[in-house]
DNA sequence: CGTCATCCTGTACTTCGGTCCAATAGCGGC
DNA sequence: GCCGCTATTGGACCGAAGTACAGGATGACG
């Protein structure tokens, strides 16, 4: 049976609040997941200020690829919010935070949308605002991965498909996605079209 | 009486769907203010491509500095975005937006919370990381394109996926592929991948 | 010699992207 | 009123992309 909305965190626990908010939800541990077969439109994933984010990040993926995943912040901050954001999050905000503000937070998520706090677009515009000195020759993408990866990026930044990318490098197809999922996962992109606009974005002399 | 909505306009127009949205909802003039004495909560601005974003919200910090201004863009980017938000707006969306998406807005933004599109935001993460290349003059992409198109395509090239677009532009999935295909066949590329890279050779005013 | 990193490859699977078929509705021009 | 265009949407299908499992070969290093 599916649940809409299923609370994560490290003990299992849902808090008073949290069901004012929603009856019905449901509690889960996040290395219990294998007792929690269901599969929630929203997943409220609660962080402690240390929490690892990207391994957070990671098992969710794995579990429920599905949901989006509202945070739940223990120590809310804006780092934080970065990095859950960056990481695929759709709303953050206090672990504690009102009923009817889980509700709105819900029905935004749920339409969608995205629930931003102001402190954080705060931040971010004003990062915007300063200018940030060009990449430096010989930018950072190419010195995370190896001489073949590196190969097969550029091939790919190019437009070329993996048929064509393996044609011009005289491997197998199986091999340039072997090469291009290891290049994802080192320069923190989702596919292609995101690694070919980060490549671009900071050329290589 | 004061009105929760306005919708304010060069032209004072107010759209069918808006109405749908909020059948007690008035408009205005920008430039007739004085004729419209209302305090509206909420302050529907309807933006065309090339407005005076300082100008205009300057006029409104004038005459409704109490009210919450969520920008109605006739041509959403994410530069006008950032320009709206840095500028005070608590929400930006596609003039053409859905009643129930306009609902939903009303009311994340009356609780205090902010609107913000998809790609904005992710614009904005990667601003804290990286330089953003400065616009060169418009090329001739758009002008085979029909607006819909445009908007699509150039999600599309910032690395969106279609589910992503889908959010974005409150459409179906479906529906942009539709688009997305069009735009293929009208500017000859193959895939999502080499029109991005086209349109950023390319890039538009 | 054992370990590690790198490069290469396989099968298998799910999801995404893209295409082909179809349709309705609104709008503006003739 | 008709036509063309645009926007939107559906179902169905297939290939591509990406991921997960597995493994072998080679060279460098302690």
């Amino acid at each position: 049976m599916d649940t809409r909305n299923l609370f994560v965190s490290k003990s299992g626990e849902i808090l008073q609040r949290w069901l004012e908010a929603f009856p019905n939800a449901k509690a889960a541990r996040l290395d219990a997941v294998a007792a929690s077969a269901s599969h929630p439109d929203l997943l409220w994933l609660r962080l402690s200020a240390d929490a690892d984010i990207p391994a957070r990040f990671g098992e969710i993926r794995r579990h429920w690829a599905e949901s989006s995943v509202i945070v739940l912040a223990e120590v809310p901050s804006d780092d934080q919010a970065i990095a859950c954001f960056s990481q695929g999050a759709r709303g953050y905000c206090n672990c504690h935070a009102q009923p009817a503000l889980l509700r709105n937070v819900a029905e935004v998520v749920s339409q969608g949308g995205l629930w931003v706090g102001e402190s954080l677009l705060a931040r971010l515009l004003r990062a915007t605002s300063q200018a940030l000195p060009a990449s430096q020759p010989g930018a950072a993408w190419t010195q995370s991965l190896t001489e073949r990866e590196c190969q097969v990026a550029r091939a790919i930044a190019d437009g070329a498909a993996n048929k064509e990318v393996a044609r011009q490098l005289g491997i197998t197809e199986r091999t340039v996605k072997a090469h291009s999922g290891a290049i994802f996962q080192k320069l923190g992109v989702r596919d292609r079209l995101q690694l070919s606009l980060l490549i671009h974005r900071n050329p290589e002399h």
